[in-house]
DNA sequence: GTTAGGG
DNA sequence: CCCTAAC
């Protein structure tokens, strides 16, 4: 019988380590595909030899890029895997809001060469369960002490529907078509509401107290021995933080994200940062779920394979014709669209839009971008994953209710394409009937705020497709923060322009809640037809190879994940404005009067009316204001600001310091003598009676 | 909610 | 422009 153990590290975060690891980690992978291209008979034995090793230093998060042999040549595989899931309460599943808590990043590192892995599992087994295994697996029948695994799997996966899934997909899935349907609906879960047993089993685990606690000391093992596993410290959490933070915010607000749908609304005791021990603790009970992928050699040379490996991917996105731009078209839905009231005029209709989640090929497409991959890679065995519950932005947009349907539609529109890129045809219902005359005016039509506010709904659906516009990549990859990652994608954090069309109005605006209409929730708003789904790409009836140059569809892909993501999740950030002269000028002014520490003073008294400019903005404007009047003038860029307003800059810049440390002083004084002092000026300033005296300036 | 400061 | 801490 053939001989094969299997090696499964799994660790599950929230936060941040697990992106970071897996990033490192599919870097590392990735690099080493690339250069060790030269690769000899003997890896087998040098692998046996120094297995554990190469595993530690593998996924090491520090620097060294030792490459071991038995990591080369795609022969080793990381796998990340997240599924859909609901919550306890099964029966509140088709609640988006469950739903949407429930985002579980999970990563497993799949060792695959049998000449390596008995090496490395004797190192790695202490992170991982050993669930998903088949018994009847001649891959898997002798390795496994069978009592206490089919105890334990028996517990968590009470259907086997987990191990036959994960099976089929470690084996392939020709065998039984009827079985590959159920599993290829369990994996891709496309579904809101997963199989309850599915569900359950993963919520006994992590819930569970046994399990957490030994879970929680294997991992402690586990970290002692593989650095990037370690539990999170505080410096190393801030570290990354940092790491994630300015040029990288856009990442650290989805992965704020992940934190939030993972334990927002499940565990209050880890909502706050107090409980923090307990929280991280809790972040390493896991795990249920690995895959195997398969290998690149083996997809090429296996006919059976072609079927369910890279041919399909090729097959299902050129067979469409579609850019892989349209996938999202499948998973982008209006989950509920309302009018709600303008705050000052009853003309203006503002309408409201959220959106349904964006169903984990979405998430795959983030990660593949964000490891620099091509779609194609996910089918051709280096890394897989998937990811639930990402959040699109709500949207308000702003029309008068003079504007046609028309303009209405096509306000939309513009504004979905800002979001989630171009190629998309926007339908208006009323009362769940479609509006077609796109010439009537909106109250024509009978859209108004007096009596419909929840009767207006969208549908979006595939458009004609577009050339991706083209991208200009000002700033750094992101790719860049994890130094072993692929740098030759361009992918660009470029401003995007969702502010221009969309009103920002979010808080200015009285929402509605509670006005969810589950009956409108499903309208059928893609295509059915002609929409790629994530089911349709695995499933073996879908594949009819069709040659394709597989560059074009790497590019495309490229584009469209990056667009996509920058463009939704990540639109949030407040467009650059630089400030003017003027508004130099008004702040200088402003800051002469009033000082340097009552920035909301100073936007009030100058900015009153710029909603553009909050105290925020001006605070920082006037500490790069400063910055620029200290250094000379070579140094300086971006527009010139007059060397009068500069110098204007350093006197109240200085006066206002050294009315502080006056105010400070004195305030010492006052507190050890207990005597007010005449040069307390705190009241005067209140009344923004001080100021930079005339004289200094 | 504001302010201060690092990024 | 963002984020967090501290207030």
């Amino acid at each position: 019988m053939r001989r094969r153990s299997q090696s499964k590290w799994t660790v599950q975060e929230s936060q941040f380590c697990a992106f970071e690891m897996l990033a490192s980690l599919a870097g590392k992978l990735l690099q080493e595909s690339e250069s060790s291209a030269s690769s000899n008979a003997s890896e087998g034995h040098e692998c046996d030899s120094i297995g554990k090793n190469c595993f530690k230093q593998e996924i090491q998060y520090d620097d060294k890029p030792l490459k071991p042999k038995c990591f080369e040549q795609g022969r080793c595989e990381a796998s990340v895997a997240a599924s859909e899931l609901t919550t306890e309460n099964g029966d509140d599943s088709k609640d988006f809001r469950c739903a949407e808590n429930n985002a579980i990043l999970e990563c497993t590192l799949t060792k695959t060469d049998p000449a390596c892995s008995e090496e490395i599992n004797g190192d790695l087994k202490y992170g991982s369960f050993p669930g998903n295994v088949d018994d009847h697996s001649p891959y898997f029948g002798e390795s496994y002490n069978g009592k206490t695994e089919n105890a334990f799997k028996q517990e968590r996966d009470p259907t086997g529907l987990e191990t036959q899934a994960l099976n089929i997909a470690n084996n392939g899935p020709s065998k039984d078509p009827v079985k590959f349907d159920r599993v290829v609906k369990l994996l891709s879960c496309r579904d809101p509401v997963p199989s309850v047993p599915f569900t359950r089993h993963r919520n006994d685990i992590k819930l569970g107290s046994r399990d957490d606690e030994e879970n929680f000391s294997r991992f402690k093992r586990l970290s002692k021995r593989f650095k990037a596993s370690r539990p999170p410290t505080r410096t190393g959490d801030r570290r990354i933080r940092k790491l994630l933070t300015s040029k990288y915010w856009k990442v650290a607000t989805k992965l704020k994200d992940f934190e939030h749908y993972r334990f927002g609304g499940k565990r209050p005791l880890f909502r706050k940062r107090k409980t923090y021990y307990n929280y991280h603790r809790y972040q390493y009970d896991m795990l249920y779920k690995q895959r195997k992928i398969f290998d690149r050699k083996s997809i090429t040379s296996s006919p059976e394979k072609d079927m369910n490996g890279d041919k399909c991917s090729t097959a299902a996105m050129s067979d469409r014709g579609a850019s892989p731009l349209q996938f999202l078209w499948d998973i982008i839905r209006v989950y509920r669209s309302s009018l709600i009231k303008h705050p000052t005029s009853s003309r203006i209709l503002v309408v409201q839009m959220v959106f349904d989640r964006l169903l984990h090929f979405t998430c795959i497409y983030f990660l593949l971008w964000f490891w620099g991959m091509s779609y194609l890679d996910l089918f051709s065995g280096t890394v897989k994953f998937s990811i639930k519950s990402f959040r699109i932005p709500e949207l308000y947009i702003e029309v008068p209710e003079s504007a046609t349907v028309g303009s209405l539609k096509r306000t939309v529109m513009e504004a979905v394409t800002a979001l989630i890129g171009g190629g998309i045809r926007v339908g208006l219902l009323l009362q769940g009937k479609k509006v077609r005359d796109d010439s009537r005016t909106l109250s024509q039509a009978g859209i108004s705020c007096d009596d419909n506010l929840d009767a207006l709904g969208f549908t979006l659906e595939p458009g004609p497709a577009k050339a991706p516009p083209t991208m200009c990549s000002e700033e750094l990859p992101l790719l860049l923060a994890y130094d072993a990652a692929p740098q030759n994608l361009t992918s660009s954090l470029a401003t995007p322009a969702v502010n221009a069309g969309v009103p920002n109005c979010t808080s200015n605006l009285p929402l509605l809640t509670n006005s969810e209409n589950p009956a409108t929730d499903h309208e059928p708003v893609s295509s059915k037809t002609d929409m790629p789904t994530d089911q349709s790409l695995l499933e073996p009836r879908a594949l009819v190879p069709v040659p394709v140059p597989a560059t074009n569809v790497e590019a495309l892909t490229a584009v469209a994940v990056n667009q996509n993501f920058q463009k939704s999740e990540l639109a949030q950030r407040r467009i650059w404005r630089p400030f003017s002269i003027s508004e130099v000028e008004a702040l200088v002014q402003a800051v002469e009067e009033i000082g340097t520490g009552r920035w909301r003073d100073v936007k009030l008294r100058a900015f009153e009316s710029a909603d553009h400019r909050t105290y925020v903005n001006l605070k920082d404007k006037w500490k790069t204001l400063v910055h620029t009047a200290k250094i000379s003038p070579q140094q300086r860029r971006g527009d010139p600001v007059p060397q009068e307003l500069l110098d204007r800059v350093l006197v109240a810049h200085a006066y206002w310091a050294q009315h502080q440390a006056k105010k400070q002083q004195s305030k010492h004084h006052h507190h050890r003598h207990g005597t007010p002092s005449i040069t307390d000026t705190t009241e005067a300033d209140r009344k923004g009676v001080a100021r930079v005296p005339i004289g200094t300036m």
